[in-house]
DNA sequence: ATTCGCGAGTAGACACTGTCTACGCCGTGC
DNA sequence: GCACGGCGTAGACAGTGTCTACTCGCGAAT
């Protein structure tokens, strides 16, 4: 069984995945995705109800490789030794890295009209992701009275960057391409300066 | 001249902020908006030489609009004779607010793949925006080494929380809609703790 | 005053999309 | 040996954005 016969539901994922990584979001259409998977165009509607649920099908894939990305990061970070402060660094980086290296997906990944009936399970994907933030963030402010409300607010702030870069204003604001100073002001304003 | 008998163009403006506002962004169809302006659905290409076109005309009432209400915010907390802490607290009340009454709007506004092309005047209209925020973050923080960074990352956060929520995961993370334990968190990171 | 030109809106064609339906095909179980 | 059910094909259908005639009305120039 070579990679050209495997069950049409993966190879539909993998074609969305390959299409909106090279060619972004708009470029997911469901005839699209049929050709490039070498398939008609009514053979997803076996696999998927609808062209939503294949594109909530491939942002799952999405979800995946961020936590992996994520989990891949921190537990680098840990295996040196580093601090929870450094290792929420490295996690931030690795989120903003993914954003930039995958901005397809990354808008994919959050364009709930598009996701719309499966976003719920989707929002449960990020869960662990927000555990994993969320645990570092209890242990660089242990007396934190809501670490929820802050893990989610330095999350925003992240995502915010992503969002903002992707859309091109960043660069019009600060005049360069580069988010390393604003990452870092976010983090020492989330986590306190770096050095105390 | 009445309401109807307005040139077309901005009569197809008005009628597209109207459909966004009421059915959301992909109600913004341009035969849909030709349809609300009552108009057959090639007159639009007399005033915009393309859908996009139109979309970044929308788009741009809308930043108006957001512009709007955060210098209405900003001058009643002035005249007030509030702080600069104060008056940051309502610009970011403005910011999520506006992005809470619209979200059909706020999520047109930032769609890069629908205002391509346009993106750079839009882009543009919120200078003025960004310039009111660093003002007073340099207030806020006199002897901050970079206040272009520190107002860019505050301004991701707010972004961050207004996207989150669009998208739903502060709701799931949280377990409850209201944001401002969250903007709070986020304020007091940027901006230290509100009573010092 | 008539005619010319042109801006503006209409209507239809075209290629494309997502969804639905009828059909054929092939492997499995009885 | 044969019916059946899952899977992919192919066509129809309504809808979309864009493009191209076509018409109508009005202002200007002769």
């Amino acid at each position: 069984m070579t990679e050209q016969e495997r069950d049409l539901r993966a190879r539909l994922v993998a074609a969305g995945v390959e299409l909106v990584t090279r060619e972004g979001v708009n470029a997911l259409g469901l005839r699209e995705i049929a050709r490039q998977a070498g398939v008609s165009h009514g053979a997803p509607r076996r696999h998927f109800p609808t062209h939503r649920e294949l594109l909530a099908a491939i942002a799952r894939q999405g979800f995946g490789r961020l936590t992996d990305a994520l989990a891949g990061a921190d537990a680098l970070a840990a295996s040196t030794g580093a601090d929870a402060r450094t290792r929420l660094e490295a996690l931030a980086r690795a989120y903003l890295g993914y954003a930039a290296a995958n901005p397809g997906m990354f808008e994919l990944m959050f364009r709930h009209d598009l996701l719309e009936g499966s976003g719920a399970d989707l929002r449960r994907t990020t869960l662990p992701l927000f555990r994993t933030f969320a645990d570092l963030i209890t242990e660089v402010h242990p007396q934190c009275d809501d670490p929820t409300a802050a893990t989610a607010a330095l999350w925003a702030n992240l995502h915010g960057l992503a969002q903002l870069r992707a859309w091109g204003s960043l660069r019009l604001v600060t005049g360069t391409e580069d988010i390393t100073p604003l990452l870092r002001a976010a983090l020492d304003a989330h986590l306190g300066p770096a050095v105390r």
